[in-house]
DNA sequence: CGCCTGGTTGACCCAGTTCAATAGCAGTGG
DNA sequence: CCACTGCTATTGAACTGGGTCAACCAGGCG
C-alpha cells in the first residue's frame, strides 16, 4: 500500500544514453565522466545549468538554503538516477556529493538540441520532469502532514526501494541530511529510528556509522503510519 | 527579494488556445466550458484523467489526503491557471471548485496527439510541468523549513503576486485552506494575519468574511522573513 | 429573527526542538 | 599499537511553537 514513493509506474529512461540515443538522431551527446569527493559541490543554486547529471556510483543530496542556514533537502540522487535537469537557464538547487561520487555528464545545450529534432527524446524530458514533480507532491504531503514516526518510516520504505532489491541497506547520508529531508532535526530522526528499533520493526548491521539497515516492511506497514 | 514564487521567469503558454494551436498542426483541440458549484469535486485523485483544464473564473484547490482526513493543498488555481495536466494516466490530486468556478477543457488525449507531432506543444508541455515543478520545489522549503509567520506571509505575497496588479486581494479560500496549504491550523493562520494586522504589514478593507487585503509589500518584507 | 458557517481569540497541552552529556568509530601520527 | 582528535550518533532533560479545545462573535440567509 506504500511501497514506491518515486513511482517507477511510467517506464522512464534510466540512463543518459537512453535519453540521447534513439530512433535517427544519430547525434548522440557526448558523454564524459566525472568523480567528486565526498562533501564537494557539484553546483550552486542559481548557477547557470550547463550540465544534466547522471549518477553512476556514490549519492548527492540536492538542496536549497534560507540565508540564516535552514536547509531542505529537496531530493537524494543514487545510482542510475539523473539528476540537474532543470529546464530553465539556472539550477534551482544546490547538490553536493554524500559520498564519493562519479557522475557522466551532457551538456544541456546538445541534449536540447537534440529533443527539438527528436520526439521520444522529448517524451522522456517531459516523462522525467513529471516523475520529479510526483516526488514532490508526494513530500510536499509528507512535509505538511505527517508526524516524524511517519516520515522517517516513509523515508526508509523509499530507500528500501531504490537502494537495493529489499531487507538490507547501506544509508549513504547523516542523520542530519535525512532530517533535513524530512523537515526535522537529526535528533528526532534518531529517536524515531530508535523507536523502530524496538519495536522490531529493523535492524542494524554492522552496527553503527553509516549503518547497514535491515528492514521488516510488514512490521513497518503494520503500525499504522498513513500511505 | 522574495515576490514570485511561482517564477514566471520563463515565458508560458497562458491559455489552452494557445497549447493546442500553432505552426502547421491546425488541429485546434475541442474546447468547451463548464461550470462547478462551490465545493464540487471536479476530479479525484487516482481518477483517469480524462481532461485538461484552465480556470475561466473562480478558484480551484487541489489536495491530497491521508486515510484519516489530514490534508495537504499542493496548489490554488486561479484565473487563467491551467491543471490537471498529469502526463500519466491518473489524476494525483483532487481538485474542488473553491468558489463557483468555469473552467475551460481539452481531452488529454487530443492533447497529447497533437504534442506528438507539434514540437512547440510539446515544449510548452513541457515548460509548463517544470512550473508546477519549481512550484512545488519552493513550497517544500516552505513546508519543511519555515515558520508560521513566514508561511502566512510567503502565502499573501503569492497571492498578492497572482490575485491582482498589486495591493489589493479579495482571497477567495477559507482558512482552513490556506491553512492545508501552509500545512499549518487554521487558528495557527488566523492568529499570524492578526499578528500581521497588528504590524501594519497588512489592512482589511471590508471587514471580515472572505476578505479583502491590502498588503504592504514593504512593511512584510522588511520584517525579517525569509525568501 | 434565529440559525449556520466561518473567523477570532484565549488557555492549555504536547510533539518535536533545543541544549547538553556521553559514546562509538575512523583516522593520524608518534 | 595505542593515545588523541574529530566526527557522527544516541539519549536525556527542559523548553516552546504551534496544535487542540473551547468560547465567542459576525455576517449571510431562510
Amino acid at each position: 500500500m506504500f511501497v514506491r514513493i518515486t513511482a517507477d509506474s511510467t517506464p522512464r529512461p534510466n540512463s543518459l544514453r537512453d535519453l540521447g540515443m534513439t530512433s535517427d538522431s544519430n547525434a548522440l551527446v557526448s558523454l564524459s565522466q566525472f568523480t567528486y569527493k565526498k562533501g564537494s559541490e557539484i553546483y550552486g543554486e542559481r548557477e547557470p545549468a550547463e550540465y544534466v547529471y547522471q549518477v553512476t556510483s556514490g549519492a548527492v543530496r540536492s538542496y536549497k538554503l534560507l540565508s540564516d542556514g535552514r536547509r531542505q533537502i529537496g531530493a537524494f540522487h543514487l545510482a542510475g538516477d539523473i539528476f540537474g535537469l532543470e529546464n530553465g537557464n539556472e539550477h534551482r538547487f544546490t547538490t553536493e556529493a554524500i559520498v564519493d561520487t562519479t557522475v557522466r555528464l551532457v551538456r544541456r545545450q546538445s541534449l536540447e538540441m537534440v529533443a527539438e529534432s527528436d520526439a521520444m527524446v522529448a517524451r522522456n524530458l517531459l516523462s522525467m520532469t513529471t516523475n520529479n514533480l510526483q516526488h514532490a507532491e508526494d513530500h510536499m504531503l509528507l512535509l505538511g502532514r505527517k508526524t516524524s514516526l511517519e516520515r522517517v518510516a516513509a523515508f526508509l520504505l523509499e530507500m528500501d526501494g531504490r537502494l537495493t532489491a529489499s531487507g538490507v541497506m547501506a544509508l549513504p547520508m547523516s542523520r542530519r541530511d535525512i532530517a533535513d529531508y524530512l523537515g526535522l532535526t537529526l535528533e528526532t530522526v534518531s529517536r524515531a529510528l530508535s523507536r523502530l528499533h524496538e519495536v522490531g520493526a529493523l535492524g542494524f548491521v554492522g552496527n553503527t556509522q553509516r549503518q547497514i539497515v535491515l528492514l521488516d516492511r510488514h512490521k513497518l506497514a503494520s503500525l499504522d503510519l498513513q500511505p
